[in-house]
DNA sequence: AAGGTGACAGTTT
DNA sequence: TAAACTGCCACCT
C-alpha cells in the first residue's frame, strides 16, 4: 500500500498494526496511535476498529483494549461477551471485562517493531 | 464544503 | 483521591 494510492488510508495502518499483535497478547489505543506517529489521537484508531468489522483478512480487534487493559469495544462485538472469550481462548486472563496482568500482557508495537 | 462522530488519553478541578 | 473537561485527527454524511 503506497501512499498515492488513493484506497490507502490511516485505517490500513491501524489494522496492519492490529494484525501484528501476537496471539496472546493486546495493546492500547495510545500504544498504536503513537507508533503510526498521530501521537495522542488514540481516538482515531478506535474510531478505525469500529470499522474493523468485515476486514480481510480479519482484524484482531479483541486485542486492542484501552489503557486501562478494558474491553471497552466489547459491545461492538457480537455477541458482547465474544471479545472476552477469543481472549480468553489465546490464553489470556479477562475478568470483568478487563484484561489481569495487563502490563505483563501488553505489547508495544514502537517498541517490538523498532 | 463544513460539521459531527468516535472502542481514548492526559490534565485540571 | 475521584470525577470532569478538553484535546486529538481521520472518516462519514
Amino acid at each position: 500500500m503506497s501512499y498515492s494510492d488513493k484506497t490507502y488510508s490511516f485505517f490500513e495502518d491501524v489494522y496492519a498494526v492490529v494484525r501484528l499483535i501476537p496471539r496472546g497478547r493486546v495493546t492500547s489505543f495510545g500504544a498504536i496511535a503513537k507508533y503510526l506517529g498521530s501521537g495522542g489521537s488514540s481516538r482515531m484508531v478506535g474510531w478505525a476498529m469500529n470499522a474493523a468489522h468485515g476486514q480481510h483478512p480479519p482484524v484482531p480487534a479483541q486485542r486492542v483494549v484501552n489503557r486501562a487493559g478494558l474491553l471497552t469495544g466489547r459491545h461492538h462485538f457480537a455477541p458482547s461477551n465474544t471479545m472476552q472469550s477469543l481472549l480468553e481462548k489465546e490464553g489470556l486472563i479477562v475478568i470483568e471485562h478487563q484484561v489481569q496482568d495487563f502490563k505483563k500482557v501488553f505489547w508495544d508495537p514502537s517498541a517490538a517493531l523498532i
